[in-house]
DNA sequence: AGGCGTTATTCCTTTTTGTATATTACGCTA
DNA sequence: TAGCGTAATATACAAAAAGGAATAACGCCT
């Protein structure tokens, strides 16, 4: 019997490793984010959160997506709205279907901003990866 | 009268804000490590605490040196030193001295490996940054 | 044999971080 | 006006991570 509610704390923000990487089992990784004047702003989660609140229309529905609680979603939202030059989301609570929050003009601009950089990094850990051995000697 | 022993936690590996950046109050950060097959092998903090048993001698001094507990400084070791091809480090207890603990020919390239692709990320970081735009529109 | 300083290990507490649940406010709709 | 699904917030709970302190083993030294 498949054991459901098994209340099992995710593992945050996987990063999904990629398929056939690391053969040697030594791999570079990290990384990067941006910090606004109260810390971390858009990173990763925060980005993926955005594009699945586009996604849905809503909070609840994007955590839910996403396999994240409610309150864990709406802080990550609530840190990076308060941190942004201008709002990248607005929120409405009551009305049709009860309410939702949108993606602002600015908020597709911070994703597109962030994946850009995400993808030059991922470049770079790829390129640097290429020339790592710990076993060499110093001769 | 100063409050001595305020028992006030230290933010773990602050690896310290670079004076005058951030003018603009947004700032790309990040980190790298490596992996090794159980984890975390070589990063930031471990690179420094590398250092400073090479320079005191001992795990328990180098640990003193950077504010950091024995247990920590020593758990840190143990997970890079079970993952490192060869060890990086040699310890001892008993003995001139009660002991020490020695920085191997392969801790050392680990170091200079580690610091090498560490200040090319610090490159890359200052170079993106100069990119960095959340107020224009897409237009 | 006993002292010493170090490594190695254990137990308990504190801090941090995220989850679960419940409650209120909101504003459209029927 | 009552119902609805959402945002927003508070409280309690759980798990993981880190710290502190205590202790044993070790091996040279006096």
């Amino acid at each position: 019997m498949p054991q459901k509610g098994k209340k099992v704390r995710k593992k945050q923000l996987p990063e999904k490793r990629r398929k056939g990487a690391a053969r040697s089992g030594y791999e570079l990784k990290g990384r990067i984010w941006m910090d606004g004047p109260q810390g971390t702003f858009i990173g990763y989660g925060r980005a993926i959160l955005l594009e699945r609140i586009r996604e849905h229309g809503s909070i609840t529905k994007a955590a839910k997506s996403m396999d994240m609680s409610y309150r864990q979603a709406w802080r990550l939202i609530n840190t990076m709205n308060e941190q942004a030059p201008s709002p990248f989301v607005i929120t409405s609570a009551g009305g049709r279907g009860g309410g939702g929050t949108v993606v602002t003009e600015h908020g597709e601009n911070a994703i597109n901003v962030f994946w850009e950089k995400y993808r030059a990094f991922q470049e770079f850990l790829r390129h640097e990866m290429r020339y790592l051995d710990f076993t060499k000697d110093k001769s």
